[in-house]
DNA sequence: AATGAATGAGGTTTCATTCAT
DNA sequence: GATGAATGAAACCTCATTCAT
């Protein structure tokens, strides 16, 4: 589990988000991995744990870059309202770029027991805790209500955006043909931004 | 599965809510359902066709529990605001007054691979279309922003109480004590509502 | 597991001992057991918690039996001689009339790390305490020298015993047609008794 | 597996007899020897060719040491008697000095289906033909019995000796500190030699 | 309707051994 | 000789479901 055989544990982890994204992850043998990557049987075993680890890996690994982005916002820009919108936009365009891996994030990790251990908690809540950070500047500097929790917010961001890919994902009847991706990722911010309720004068 | 064993189907179902609330739905048994119901293994079967059957009978007859809902609501009351607030009001209600069901119609069976049969999802989106149309109608009076998509706007509202609730039932650092759920209720319907960007004047 | 289902338990065990006896214990598929015993592959599993079960449900089983046999034997005759000749002699017609669970109780018990659980050596050192008061009791008497451990005896005596029945079992140059079974029990009591040292007038 | 590497192959099976004596040979990986020995997985199959042989080099090896030793004291020593007698004190002390070796040789070797194989028991069996040769030299003296079987005889020593070495191994309840070794060396000798009934004057 | 013993297909994981370097 | 990543066959056990009673 050295970090010298990064190709093929990366092989391993891309083939497992190709075969979980596509038949779920209780439904994915792992003999579906290791031949969709090309390794035999065994050699998911010698870079993975178990079944188990190759599902949080990807979480781990996918999440921290997901982490990683949003720091790297956050030093770059320097507008609340900019940073929040770019951070929606990278999920949405994570979702067109790689939607397997969006679907085992959004379904596949969150459903499996095992998710829910301290460590993944931390790494995960980190993601909010930075997004609550960025809503709270945007409160010090004005922009924003004081009369929220900046917790509560990124719930609300991340749960908008989380619900409409979701439907992107599995809803029969709403795809990209029939609403466009990028309308909807402009109407999801502008109703966390403004609201839905018409501003009266 | 006639109508006159309800209150048997009944016990059935509501063991089966508590076990998969606690232990999540695969790594529940359906041995484990059965002796937490009092009833024999064979049971489940004369009530239900499969463990999947379980599963999907609590979603459809604890959503349409919703619908119904839904539509008194919209019955009912006159205010778009009011439907919506209402609507948020009572799947936080039901949260806590069930958490067990709460956790299992959101983690268990959206989750489910089964669950993504047409027929369920004309169920699912049932509940969306609904909140849609209360949000068109306020469109249609002038209360809501013209420009955003009711369909999108009923994804941005569900999805932030989701979320939300999802932090309740498993956040490990967010709970009750800290802060109470009816604060979180109405800081995001003012979110939805007002957005987070402080109006300008 | 209960007490009704005596007979397919039993069948089951029984298959277990042949074909434990036959490939030994490692090389014994569960499914070769279930298939001897022409029941199905996971009815196993409803008398039995594992494979290790079933090999240690013989020991406990059987060597209850030998227990049981040595207690009678004790109740029933009266010299103490008599009492060891009997018991080297139910240990050898045991061999006799099932050398296959012989087999299985001297090398693959034994081998088991399982095995070696305080209850079951509560149980395995029972037998040696009624063979080492039978001896005390002799000592008693002035029947038996003083000066040697009931303990040792008794660990002297069965290990004749086991380690001449092992070669019966194992050893291709030892078998019951050059040296009739009989007559190496015979050797084995007069050993144990009188010592081969000639006695000095 | 020539006669250079000396040095690592007995490096080897040095930590094989450990890793054997506190897991067991089946509980024991290769890679369990080969870390313990400090060489590559691979080491191992350069000196051996297979995790049999190692067990089997192991038996081969040492109980060659034991056969030279008896072989030895034939040469050395006049008496039968003390033949034996000093023969069993090297079987109790080979165990006091490597009791992990004493531990594979008495519970792995012989356990093992590889282990019966012709070759092998020529070897095995050397050791009781030797044992029976110095019997049936006290019995031409006249010093010991003359109907008993020598080989019977030499199983009756070897076995006594044998199992009461198995409780200091195992037994939970015996051991050195309340049984010390000597003694129960003694008495062993007493027993075989002389019997435990009391002598008739 | 109710029971629960019986079923057996199916999946994860282990681990001795190989072989290219 | 030495290495250790790679291999893949093989096996235990689980557990949803059935069906005779």
């Amino acid at each position: 589990m050295g970090e010298k055989n990064r190709p093929k544990r990366e092989i391993i982890l891309k083939a497992a988000i190709k075969v979980f994204a596509e038949k779920g992850y209780h439904s994915s043998r792992t003999a579906d991995i290791s031949s969709e990557a090309g390794v035999a049987y065994g050699s998911l075993y010698h870079y993975f744990q178990s079944k188990d680890d190759i599902l949080l890996s990807i979480f781990r690994e996918r999440w921290q870059l997901l982490l990683d982005k949003v720091k790297k916002i956050r030093e770059t820009l320097t507008e609340p309202g900019e940073m929040i919108l770019t951070i929606i936009d990278y999920i949405f365009r994570s979702y067109q770029s790689d939607p397997g891996m969006m679907k085992v994030l959004i379904m596949d990790v969150p459903r499996h027991a095992q998710f829910y251990s301290p460590e993944n908690w931390v790494l995960y809540n980190a993601f909010f805790k930075e997004l609550a950070e960025i809503f709270r500047e945007g409160q010090e500097r004005g922009l924003y209500v004081n009369n929220v929790s900046p917790l509560i917010a990124s719930y609300a961001i991340y749960g908008a955006v989380d619900t409409t890919i979701r439907q992107y994902v599995y809803n029969p009847e709403f795809n990209d043909d029939e609403f466009p991706l990028e309308k909807a990722r402009g109407q999801i911010v502008q109703i966390l931004k403004g609201g839905f309720a018409v501003r009266e004068a």
